[in-house]
DNA sequence: GCGACGACATAACATAGGTTATGACAGGTA
DNA sequence: TACCTGTCATAACCTATGTTATGTCGTCGC
């Protein structure tokens, strides 16, 4: 009966009362299903709105002055997406659907509204962020100081730890729908470079390319490789339940 | 009378009533200075508080299994830090003091009494997580997609412009008390290349170095090295406040 | 005033990763 | 069918940046 997908994620977070799953569900505008490769919003564009990813892959990229791209952070189900424009009148960067994929529009300038009437979205919300800038970090910290190497086993673990944490209707954790151009522009490489990097590791067995993207087949393999440690993926959302009074999702009143 | 730094620095932002003062000046504890170098949290570390700059630098910094180091962000007077352990039980990164500084805490689990308690605080605390966002993107795309002469004409563009806005009692907005080792782990670079960098930038009479810091010299002709855009660092506040009916400071009722 | 240390400077050399080029293959479409 | 276009693959070559080394200078502790 829920097809909202935000008020679906947000119970993936804690138990919401009557009154939460209807402002949200007020809230939600329908879905909007977009083909592989559709650009959603771009630089400049009014930021009017943010989105919860329903199903598919999205990627927020900024298009740079000598036509080179950076890859800022990829969306899968559940992900919400464009929260950081929140303080912005126009859109920093661009959204992408990297496959086809449908998304769940919500008016920006609500959020005060949810905000002055529920303390527990309220809250979740602010944790959404403040995990946004956590992977933010890590991103960085992948640019800035790893081999080539490390950077594409991290970046891999991390969608894959991602992806198995909204696993709601993906069927395989391990395949990641990515194109090698993609990866480059994440990681700050060249296509060459990650196409390299990518066959070194096949080469190890610790990954496998497809023609629909690349395969995880050896997670420890990977992790020894990236020194990755998900920590910063994992929220303390209980202990933020718990000192604002609200329950864990399937938790007995 | 207002010593209260987060008080100052959010009325920088809007006009607060007489509670919302209350509520901010009952949770912040008194300011603690400490000295250049000092290491303020470390990674691992229980992350109770979130503090507000008074005065002077700090930088949060993540220490790499090799012996690096990545400069995650910088912070300035007026600046908040912290508020990205939100979601998290445990430090993700350590902070470090870059000058002498002065700093307040406040305990971090509150922050839900103040989402509460006041629609207005409730909103600008998310309005600086966003603008944080919008910082760190920023940042990754120097790393990943500029030159080293972009990344490091871009980075000290970024802090003259947030020490402009920050200006309460900084002399000189276009002195950075930054040392090249700082840069480098900012930026990914290696000392030696930040070194030759500056130098080249020296030549240009673009930049200036000190021994203590680095000087901006020629701000357009660095925006023009940097293709610099300052608008990631100008939030729409007054937008914000409109849809939430409050005042910008020095508003008439 | 001495020794230690940290920041800055510079040079010689090494390499990870970028660039350019080319070809094979698959999917879409006319 | 033929023709694009995007993705993957691979090779040869190039360069921006890293590494190692060494020296100077100023500051701090004593």
């Amino acid at each position: 009966m829920t097809a909202s997908c935000i008020i679906r994620h947000f119970e993936h977070y804690a138990e919401l009362g009557e009154k939460d799953r209807e402002l949200l569900a007020s809230l939600e505008k329908t879905p909007k299903d977009y083909s592989k490769g559709t650009l959603i919003w771009q630089e400049g564009m009014d930021a009017d709105h943010f989105y919860t990813v329903r199903s598919g892959w999205a990627c927020s990229l900024r298009n740079m002055e000598d036509g080179s791209r950076q890859v800022v952070d990829l969306y899968v189900p559940g992900d919400v997406v464009g929260l950081r424009d929140f303080a912005f009148r126009r859109r920093a960067s661009n959204l992408l659907t990297v496959t086809d994929a449908s998304l769940c529009p919500f008016p920006k300038r609500r959020l005060t509204d949810v905000f002055a009437s529920s303390r527990l979205l309220c809250n979740l919300f602010f944790l959404i962020a403040a995990r946004d800038q956590a992977i933010l970090v890590e991103r960085l910290t992948n640019l800035g100081r790893r081999s080539a190497r490390e950077k594409v086993a991290h970046f891999l673990l991390e969608m894959a730890h991602r992806l198995d944490k909204a696993c709601v209707d993906v069927h395989d954790c391990n395949h990641l729908p990515l194109t090698q151009v993609l990866l480059a522009d994440a990681l700050g490489l060249s296509t060459v470079h990650v196409n390299r990097t990518l066959n070194e590791l096949k080469q190890e067995s610790l990954t496998a390319l497809g023609p629909d993207g690349i395969s995880l087949l050896d997670r420890d393999g990977l992790k020894e490789v990236a020194g990755f440690d998900p920590e910063y993926l994992d929220e303390d959302v209980e202990s933020l339940l718990r000192s604002i009074g609200a329950r864990a999702p399937g938790q007995q009143a």
